[in-house]
DNA sequence: CGGATTGATATG
DNA sequence: CATATCAATCCG
């Protein structure tokens, strides 16, 4: 038997075997009993302190020690931070998928561009979560058009900005008629004020107001629309301040406007109402470090006036002049003057005349390039 | 200025 | 094949 059998032989004597083997478990076992109680003590040890901390967290009458507690997994987050883009403000409602309010500050210079809708699409916001967002097809088919808060035609200074502004973060579900009519002209009157004034603060908003019902209490009801729920508002609000060439602000007016058509026999007036009776409605202070006492009444000092009915034909079928880009349409477009029974002011003869020549040498050119 | 709708085309 | 995208047309 050589050295290394021997040896091999000696580790598989059964007598050597027990033996390791018992000592072996014999400390296995203390070993394990003793980091079992190792973990049972330090076990008990963290329970006391967890316990400790409870109590210590409520007794000693610390509300944030004790919020941080019960908040330990996070507050529930609404994701109504302010949102900026580069022409206007905003904070979005989640739950209801449209802006809780818009921002804007508009200024003559900034109203020049050349920022064109037609390069536009509205879309979902990129920065809102898709699960709280909005989507076109919420709005295809529902009844409701697209309405903006912060208007297009408040930002043409740039692409960038337009662009922006078709984001459905910026967008609620309008009345059609109220869209393109009274609001529209709400709108215009916004921009008309640059003129006279050198800055103009607007704030606009979705408005969801309580109606009494037969049982003669009060409800708050409103449609939501589409997949996503996009709630439809039953009013919206506009607030403007107008501004001095010092910045100070001069005069405020408040307006609450029903989510319905409203015809031409309406004045803007009719739906002035008190800043704080918005508040109220809104549930949010409204422009909190306006100093309220030292600005007048936008509407006793400016009158408030929207565009009356053929101000406002006249100013759209201007607009549809410029942008026809065929004789066929040109002259469809003059047609309706006769039709609304309106008179062409000089600006819009002009306008014509001009165009007519414009369109008649690029259609000239065109067949002549067809025939070649 | 403010919009919708439709039909053709491109795309995965 | 179903779904985006765009251009044209239309409306107040």
């Amino acid at each position: 038997m050589s050295a290394k059998a021997r040896f091999a032989s000696y580790f598989r004597n059964p007598i050597f075997l027990r033996g390791f083997g018992y000592g072996g478990i014999f400390t296995a076992t203390l070993s394990f009993y003793g980091f079992v109680f190792d973990n049972w003590r330090s076990q008990k040890k963290k329970e006391k302190d967890a316990e400790e901390q409870l109590k210590i967290a409520f007794e000693d009458g610390d509300k944030v020690t004790r919020g941080q507690s019960i908040l330990k997994y996070g507050s529930p987050e609404m994701g109504n931070g302010v949102r900026y883009y580069s022409n206007f403000a905003l904070v979005y409602d989640q739950q209801k998928r449209t802006p809780a309010w818009v921002a804007e500050q508009i200024t003559a210079n900034l109203l020049k561009g050349t920022a064109n809708r037609k390069h536009s699409k509205f879309k979902p916001d990129p920065g809102v979560p898709e699960m709280f967002s909005a989507e076109n097809s919420d709005y295809w088919k529902s009844g409701w058009s697209r309405g903006h808060m912060a208007p297009a035609g408040d930002n043409k200074y740039n692409q960038e900005s337009m662009n922006e502004s078709f984001y459905l973060s910026n967008v609620v579900p309008q009345n059609l008629d109220n869209n393109a009519g009274f609001w529209n002209r709400l709108e215009m009157y916004c921009r008309d004020l640059t003129k006279k004034y050198p800055s103009v603060h607007v704030l606009s908003g979705p408005l969801f107001m309580p109606k009494g019902e037969e049982d003669g209490k009060r409800y708050v009801k409103y449609q939501v629309i589409g997949q996503n729920g996009v709630a439809v508002p039953t009013h919206l609000f506009k607030v403007i301040v107008v501004e001095d060439k010092l910045g100070e602000p001069v005069a405020m007016a408040t307006f609450i406007v029903p989510n319905e058509p409203i015809n031409f026999d309406h004045k803007l007036t009719e739906y002035q109402v008190p800043m704080e009776t918005l508040e109220g409605v809104v549930g949010m202070k409204i422009i909190p470090k306006l100093d309220r006492q030292i600005v007048g009444d936008l509407c006793e000092i400016e009158g408030c006036k929207l565009m009356d009915r053929t101000e406002f034909e006249l100013y759209f079928i201007g607009r549809k002049l410029g942008s026809a880009n065929t004789l066929h349409r040109l002259d469809k477009v003059w047609g309706e003057l006769e039709e609304k029974k309106l008179q062409p002011d000089q600006y819009l003869k002009d306008l014509y005349n001009r165009k007519l020549v414009e369109l008649g040498k690029t259609e000239e050119k065109t067949t002549q390039e067809g025939v070649r």
